[in-house]
DNA sequence: GTTTTATAGTTTGTGGGCTAAATATTAGTG
DNA sequence: CACTAATATTTAGCCCACAAACTATAAAAC
């Protein structure tokens, strides 16, 4: 049997991606354990805290994410009670999401978790914009390419 | 209320890799779609073809996922006709995990699959090691932190 | 002004991922 | 041999992600 040496996981960007993502990810969930949130649901604050009072879509958008997973997710987050749900009164097919005081609030606390768990990934801040930017550079390259076999 | 400059969004090491990683985990699922396989069914496959005949909790252990997770995705595998499941003739408690000889023969087709997704990351060899082993490093130093906390 | 067409959001069904708890088998210990 | 501990797998229940189908509203076309 020939030898792929290219299929190796260690090999594999892809993996290392997942291993990185999952153990972030962990890493959050028992953080933001006793503020009730989720990882994801920690990204949809994040979203919100630039930028409150957005619409359903936009989030989607900014966290490139289906409205159909937002739908039950922006639920589940209102109510613990941090968000609130409300039709737009201009245009009815729109829900907007608005924070609540304490949804406010909470960003301080969030604030200290995320300090800790940058601290837990041991990287210098060198090499974390370096791999920051790069992954960037990764997401705006798939997005091209995307594009391009669109067209 | 005070401006948290690090809870931008796009400061966020963990958003840049949950992005990246969904995007490389979409462009997988169309290149994957015809072979049957979801992208996290390929990373079993990928481990499998290193070592055939492991156990689950191996290849849990290999992809750092939990064996409740891999049982179900096994199972799915295995009607596929890729895999075989065996218990162990020695220690009834393990299940063993075999390629079938089309599940072998997949390797082929999957390398070219590979390849064409690889090239989609737009990163040239340099940055694409530079950017693998950093994300080594991180889960490396995650894995450390967590076992801090446990002693 | 009524009929398309487009847009925003929700629902439904499937796969993935986690935790906690249940089950089954093997290995020790007296 | 019975009892307990350890290991491996499975089950159950929750949340996330996506595709596809559906509902409701708004905008455009005629």
């Amino acid at each position: 049997m020939k030898e792929y040496q290219n299929l190796k996981l260690d090999h594999q960007l892809c993996f290392a991606l997942y291993a990185a993502t999952h153990a972030l990810t962990r890493a959050y969930r028992g953080a933001l354990e006793k503020t009730g949130l989720t990882y994801t649901q920690y990204l949809v604050m994040l979203v919100l805290w630039e930028s409150d009072g957005i619409s359903v879509s936009k989030i989607a958008h900014r966290l490139e994410l289906d409205s159909a997973t937002l739908t039950p997710m922006l639920k589940r987050i209102e109510t613990t009670g941090f968000i609130t749900r409300t039709r737009n009164a201009d245009d009815e097919r729109v829900v907007e999401i608005n924070l609540t005081e304490v949804g406010r609030e909470l960003q301080h606390e969030i604030a200290r978790v995320q300090q800790r768990v940058e601290c837990q990934t041991g990287l210098c801040n060198e090499e974390f914009i370096q791999l920051r930017d790069s992954l960037h550079r990764l997401i705006e390259n798939m997005a091209e390419s995307k594009e391009q076999k669109a067209t």
